[in-house]
DNA sequence: CCGATTTGTCACTCATCGGTGAGTAACAAC
DNA sequence: GTTGTTACTCACCGATGAGTGACAAATCGG
């Protein structure tokens, strides 16, 4: 009922203005498109995040998003695939020459690793923040791949230290990371948490050193 | 389903349906508004949360919205208005019948309220979330007024117990709220957190336990 | 060289959004 | 009644969202 598709396609060649020569490279363009889509995400949030939006910021046509990665759910399921080695890429594996004695020694060194690397990295904490505010299984892909590479990460590096007898490390650590995670995203929004100013290094020379007393004071 | 633009209603005065008793009332107009608005934000979250929708869920024309509180951000406010007496609706002001003796047994029992409160509260979570998920001029407002809220709430409640010398119980404190702002969240979100399952009474027993105890380590 | 497939572009539908101008229905005072 | 004000509804605008089918052009297999 809608445009007969013998009738249309007055000349075929119509002369471009301009036809940049654009090189035809699937694999360069799906390249493009994903970074383009972690850059947006990373930039504007989950709240602007489309394929529109994508398409635009990939300088290609949204089809080729539909095609290449089945819709947006294909592409946020790549940025998750890249999301697995986060910690590994963003967290120096060595303990910066310090000797981890203790559990308290190691989970205190690891807040403050987290809190830095959590702090610039803008995308990851668009992510964190979609987390908290939407439960579409996008954000479960994504959350579950985040929440798995942490957990391993945090693993990996306990070693061979043995966490305090009687304490509930698990919901201990879990409190931690989701302190750590909120005061960086209410930083990240509105520059303080609870009345605590979090822009300045030292405003945050501050809440390490709070951080830090808080492990110390569960772990001793 | 909705309007046929083709069609040619004759008279605008077309013949409604169910001529429901609507009774001209401004005020009830109003607080139907807000009702609906605070209703829709705790239910569907900020993501779909606009000036068609509200009118949608308020029966009524989303003019009116425009010309009772002129607009979007104008509703946002009378919805932070009301922000303002959370914590004291919200939490008891007794002690429980618990003696608090010190600053730890202070805030260790805050805490909890704190965690419960927020735990049953779905309009103050989801504005939360808008919280750390955006930085407009709307969520700036909710924020203040509740972050305000919170604050002369902790100071009235302090009542003369004195904290320990030497820790910078804004910090600490800050990141306390942070945890169980961000603990509630997640779990509302997903249901868990960093690895911690939050859906069941059980759960949230751990979590209160372990958030005691760190409350305890740090305050003593 | 030719035909088929791949790669990319365009044009379109349909839905919904925020916002506005213009109109109608109830009600009170005269 | 008539008039004027208040409360409310409707129809439309431009913009933008996701999604789709058709087609041009580059590339490749032969």
């Amino acid at each position: 009922m809608l445009n007969d598709p013998m009738v249309l396609t007055p000349i075929a060649g119509a002369p471009r203005a301009e036809p940049e020569k654009r090189v035809r490279d699937r694999g360069a363009t799906e390249k493009a498109i994903l970074k383009a889509a972690k850059a947006l995400l990373a930039e504007e949030g989950f709240q602007n995040f489309g394929i529109n939006a994508v398409a635009r910021r990939a300088g290609c046509d949204k089809q080729l998003i539909y095609r290449y990665y089945g819709g947006l759910n294909g592409l946020v399921e790549a940025i998750g695939a890249d999301l697995g080695t986060w910690v590994k890429d963003k967290i120096p594996e060595d303990t910066g020459g310090m000797f981890l004695l203790t559990y308290g020694d190691l989970m205190e060194r690891l807040s403050l690793l987290f809190l830095e690397a959590l702090r610039d990295d803008p995308l990851v904490r668009r992510i964190v923040a979609w987390e908290v505010s939407e439960n579409t299984e996008q954000v479960r892909r994504l959350s579950e791949a985040r929440s798995k590479a942490l957990a391993t990460w945090l693993e990996r590096m306990r070693g061979s230290l043995t966490p305090p007898k009687g304490v509930d490390v698990v919901a201990v650590n879990a409190i931690l990371i989701a302190a750590i995670q909120h005061l960086v995203l209410s930083a990240s929004a509105g520059g303080q948490c609870a009345g605590l100013a979090l822009k300045t290094a030292k405003d945050w020379d501050k809440a390490a050193t709070a951080l830090k007393r808080i492990v110390r004071g569960v772990y001793g």
